[in-house]
DNA sequence: CGGTATCCCGGCCGATACTG
DNA sequence: CAGTATCGGCCGGGATACCG
């Protein structure tokens, strides 16, 4: 019954623990909860999008940062980029398999967090209040 | 009754859009999809820990990481804490019932990235063996 | 044990300019 | 349109020292 003799421990026996260091899989996990690769990741998750929709999709993103999210993503197979060797050059990106399976976690994850905004917000307030101006 | 709403329009017009630059829905995402966050949220899922056991279960996270990060999470109404007065002193810190709904589908990513692993390194080879040294 | 305060470096990230 | 190159500021975050 007994599978491993670690206590308090879930994530003991997998080969890819996100919670020792060394691990790439805290890597992998970083390029889809960072701050561009999460909404990238949600703005794609509508369907495929052209580079500058994508950067108006997701406000505030710069160029450069939206490129360097977009190739960490298709490096990890996230997802895929279709160029078109037009004039002028069309390049969609779309969610592979997997991108769109991550996006659906991570979507379930965005709205429920966007639903409960309220809750958070006058934890917040209430959380303030306590420490005075903290 | 209270459900999730994974299907759907994905940029339903909620009053807080994370899409959008000026959302406190934003900074809320990124505290529980930061670096530190998503794993200290990953270690309280399975129960009351202390400071120094979380510590320790969050392999890399220095104390005052590990310390902004309970604030930030504390603050945002996912994380109790529960400070006795005795000595030497003892806090635990505890989901609440939202930070558990939250962490429930961060794991839910968390662990789907953890068992792909094997398909994102493929695919990154695959990707640098095509772009050469890049 | 459970933090906070300070110093300081690397790299994230925006702005700008340039290419195909 | 779809990027890449370069510069520079800012701040995330590690190391260390110190308090209750």
């Amino acid at each position: 019954m007994e599978t491993t003799d670690t206590e308090g421990d879930a994530t003991a026996d997998l080969p890819y623990d996100v919670f020792s260091r060394a691990c790439p899989s805290r890597r992998t996990l970083e390029h889809v909860t960072g701050r561009w690769g999460a909404l990238t990741l949600g703005a794609l998750s509508e369907g495929s999008l052209r580079f500058n929709e994508l950067r108006r999709r997701v406000d505030g993103v710069s160029e450069k940062m939206l490129s360097q999210t977009l190739q960490a993503l298709e490096r990890d197979g996230l997802v895929h980029r279709e160029a078109q060797p037009t004039n002028p050059p069309r390049v969609d990106y779309e969610l592979t398999g997997l991108g769109r399976a991550v996006a659906e976690r991570l979507l379930s994850l965005i709205h429920f967090v966007e639903g409960r905004m309220d809750e958070v917000l006058s934890a917040r307030e209430r959380y303030d209040a306590t420490r005075g101006g903290r």
